[in-house]
DNA sequence: TTATGTGCAAAGACTTTGCTCCTCA
DNA sequence: TGAGGAGCAAAGTCTTTGCACATAA
């Protein structure tokens, strides 16, 4: 990791400690290195991913405490939950409007940043159902990766 | 349930007999039941909904074969799953391409038909991730019950 | 100091699977 | 008649919870 990516993460974190005081909610260092190990991935871990990683640098950390950290970060709005139809929870902690790019053969998880031009807008009839509070796109498809591997196989 | 009601859930099994035949399935009383359920409810139900429902028609059915049935439906592509962040999946008949909006508060699925203006298109930059299949778009929020339910408790 | 958080173990919720008998075609 | 499907029971997977001890503030 360059210096640049080390300060943004201590940023993160500065911020994580903000907002776990302005909730009572204490910064304690499970917190802190679970909340790095989602803010440092592209890869949309699941819960289990996560505890794996964390194990590396905290041997006695336990699942349920990854879980429910992982549900603690979400009340702060500090990660979110990956819209999938997997079977487990996938997190982000990508603060920036984006999108995914779900892979059917690999699960794997590619955001989409949207041009400026390409926004889209709440159609106008969602409305009337409610209060919309969140608009969530996602794509699936068959990744490239998994494309080259189909081809390769055929040949 | 009115005649062109009745009429137009005949075509929809007449569709199934169709498409298991074409796929080597036997058409069996429960796949039309639990089809007829999913196809026959605006409600996006769940396995479990779908259960108690065929269970007054057939008693004797397993929850296994409604779990079962509901994928192979899928995969027949006569269902398909709603996204959605709850526990349960649940599942739509409705073929017509349209999305969903979805209360956070009760969980209720709301069927959302975008006007012809507004058809959403898929995002230059999605391609490049691969072979897209599917978008599908969620909006979330809270639906005018639970709005008006909020309401009513602080008065 | 003390309320909040963690680790452990156990339970819970939803879904899937193995096996045997049944039944559609 | 025979291959695919249903029912039963049991197991699997992911996630949550109760409790006692530990710890951040």
């Amino acid at each position: 990791m360059n210096d640049s990516n080390k300060e943004a993460i201590e940023d993160k974190i500065n911020y994580l400690r903000t907002m776990c005081k302005l909730k009572g909610m204490r910064v304690t260092p499970q917190r802190i290195e679970i909340y790095k190990q989602v803010a440092n991935s592209c890869e949309h871990p699941d819960a289990e991913t996560v505890y794996e990683a964390v194990k590396h640098k905290m041997p006695n950390v336990s699942v349920d405490t990854v879980y429910r950290t992982l549900a603690s970060l979400e009340d702060l709005d500090m990660i979110f939950r990956v819209d999938n139809q997997l079977p487990r929870a996938r997190f982000d902690a990508d603060k920036r409007p984006h999108n995914h790019f779900i892979c059917i053969k690999c699960n794997e998880v590619y955001d989409i940043f949207f041009d400026k031009d390409e926004e889209i807008k709440i159609p106008g009839n969602a409305e009337k159902f409610g209060e919309v509070k969140d608009i969530n796109i996602q794509i699936r498809g068959i990744c490239n990766k998994c494309l080259q591997e189909q081809k390769n196989k055929q040949n």
